[in-house]
RNA sequence: GCCGCGUUGGUCAAUCGGUUAAGACGCCUCCCUUUCACGGAGGAAUGAGGGGUUCGAUUCCCCUACGCGGUACCA
């Protein structure tokens, strides 16, 4: 993986690869143009892995250059993205350290310098084309072979620039404050090379790429310009960017080179891209609208079209399984492992078995990460996610429900153990959560731990868990009606009895008692389960229905056996 | 067109020259459960094509094909 060595050729370029001896300073330089995307929360998580890992920095720079796309609202919603994902960036324009600012746009005075040191060294130029004279000279020059023309070391002879002009047009130009851009000076047939650390080592020919534009007319740097010299004022050691920016790297390094020096140069890394799960193609807003699964990581609605977009956060993804998809859609520990904590992966992750290919989203397998995260983690982790939606549904958890009983005894403890009870997570990091909160869960926690089993989205709650709450509106009588006897009926009318009479209202006794009257009645256990689950529930759904029975308590259990004793 | 980057089951993927080519998602079957799940046991399904190198290629090299990205005073 080395850097292939300078003697290959005179014009050769290569970059040493210097030691990780400097601090580690990430950053993830989103411009606020809208929503943040998968493709880019995964960027961030990538960042923030490493700089974790490495006890370094992770930076959020705003790179806000282009004004006309400028999107009012973008900058906060990225904010709150990341402190949903709970990947929060040490210095952002919010929290700034010593590097600020932190919004390119309020750094444009330090632009300018850069550039004029370029042309100065004769590694950049001015250029005075209007935006319609390219568009002349690219319709021109124009041919089968050649779609698009590049202002290039063979075009820009014929442009109007500070290296055709005459020094003293160029002076005069200038003066008379014509409207000027800046671009590099590309020497043609030069080798760039550089290692990429997931694709070892790049090699560009200069003669391919075109003099790109530095500084714009409006004085504002373009991407290019903004980037190298930021990352180098803000001591950036690692720069891991999305794989579309590894055309324009040469133009990067060059820049480098011209201005700081290759051996201050952060070392990069492009990552594979998130491609739509059918077809081909950079995964986008657009395949989440056709296929029906959020793209951003919050909902978003453009300010301007009034276009909406779903969120993975208002899907009802947790933050955990949220950052875990993102996490292995590209990467994976070697081991088979397919669930990681924050802190586990910022232990594991590592660059280097980050794929070069790009992956397919899948969002079934996007579900079973959050179905998994549900069952794992304590209901209480979620609870105040979950509480919301059942109100918007129109249920209502009695205020009582949601109190944590007191601090219980060590006794009292093994009520709630299953939780984690799979072997391989026992001592994992996730199971903090739960050691910390010492409460015993509430009654509205109880419940959801019960169905936590069968919801893949947090909304599923609402499904799931609703009858607890609300008796069901309507009972699905035609799932037992067909086979009702006299003797039924009987049945249920002693139970009632006997519900009243019983001394706890305890799952397994509740279940003993139930037993003992069916083989009483002559009764096939069977075709009794059926018929409570139905009075409790309204369908056939639903955990163990002595849970629920217990779940619902005495009154509420005999009111709904009434109810729908008087429909049959 | 040109330049760059990719290509292991439907999808995510392991393998760092020798394996019956892991594992996961999804799908199917069975068990558990007289519900739905969870859990458990199985099953179907893979190296783009062609050349090399090698005793031996999924693995290394080359070519082709295909895909993606770039080719803006957007990032």
């Amino acid at each position: 993986m080395s850097a292939p060595c300078g003697a290959i050729s005179a014009t050769r370029i290569s970059v040493p690869l210097h030691s990780m001896s400097k601090k580690v300073r990430v950053r993830f330089a989103p411009s606020p143009t809208g929503g943040l995307h998968l493709g880019g929360v995964r960027t961030v998580l990538y960042n923030y892995l490493f700089a974790r890992k490495h006890g370094g920095d992770f930076i959020l720079r705003i790179e806000d250059t282009d004004q006309s796309r400028y999107v009012a609202g973008a900058e906060e919603y990225i904010l709150e993205s990341l402190k949903w994902a709970g990947l929060e960036p040490d210095e952002s324009p919010e929290r700034p350290g010593n590097y600020g600012p932190y919004r390119q746009s309020e750094r444009k005075p330090i632009y300018a310098k850069y550039a004029q040191k370029l042309i100065d060294a004769g590694h950049a130029y001015y250029a005075f084309d209007t935006p319609e004279e390219l568009e002349v000279m690219r319709e021109k020059y124009k041919t089968g072979d050649n779609p698009s023309p590049q202002y290039n070391h063979t075009l820009r002879k014929k442009m109007r620039n500070s290296l055709q002009l005459d020094p003293a047009e160029t002076r005069a130009l200038l003066e008379a404050g014509t409207p000027y851009v800046v671009r590099i000076k590309l020497e043609p047939d030069q080798e760039v090379a550089f290692t990429d650390m997931i694709r070892g080592v790049v090699t560009f020919n200069t003669t391919s790429v075109d003099d790109k534009v530095l500084l714009k007319a409006d004085g504002m740097p373009t991407y290019h310009l903004a980037v190298v010299v930021d990352d180098f004022l803000m001591e950036i050691s690692h720069a891991f960017r999305g794989e579309e920016w590894l055309p324009s790297a040469p133009v990067h390094i060059l820049l480098w080179k011209y201005l700081f020096g290759l051996e201050h140069m952060p070392h990069w890394a492009h990552l594979p891209l998130i491609l739509k799960p059918d077809g081909n193609g950079k995964l986008s807003k657009r395949d989440g609208d056709r296929l029906g699964f959020p793209v951003f990581a919050m909902n978003w609605t453009d300010p301007r079209t009034k276009e909406p977009a779903t969120g993975f956060r208002e899907t009802g993804f947790l933050p955990a399984a949220f950052d875990n998809l993102l996490a292995m859609l590209g990467w994976n520990d070697g081991s088979g492992q397919e669930i990681f904590s924050l802190d586990e992966l910022v232990e594991k992750f590592n660059m280097d078995r980050v794929h070069k290919g790009g992956a397919k989203f899948d969002y079934e397998k996007a579900r079973w990460f959050n179905h998994e995260w549900i069952k794992r983690l304590p209901s209480s982790a979620y609870s105040d996610q979950v509480l919301p939606l059942f109100q918007a549904a129109g249920i209502t958890i009695p205020a009582a429900d949601l109190v944590q009983p007191p601090t219980p005894g060590p006794a009292l403890m093994p009520e709630f153990p299953p939780v984690f009870g799979d072997p391989t997570l026992d001592g994992q990091p996730m199971a903090i959560g739960f050691i910390e909160n010492d409460a015993l869960p509430s009654r509205f926690q109880k419940i959801l731990d019960l169905v936590k089993d069968r919801c893949h989205l947090l909304p599923d709650f609402v499904q799931q868990a609703g009858f607890f709450f609300q008796a069901p509106a309507t009972v699905d009588l035609d799932a037992i009606k067909p086979k009702w006897t006299p003797a039924k009926t009987q049945f249920f009318a002693e139970l009632i009895r006997q519900l009243e009479l019983s001394a706890t209202f305890e799952a397994a006794a509740l279940e003993a008692n139930f037993k003992e009257m069916a083989a009483a009645a002559a009764i096939k256990p069977g075709e009794l389960l059926m018929p409570l689950r139905v009075m409790l529930v309204g369908a056939k759904f639903g955990p163990h229905v002595f849970d629920i029975a217990a779940a619902l308590g005495r009154d509420e259990t005999i009111r709904r056996i009434r109810h729908t004793l008087s429909l049959l």
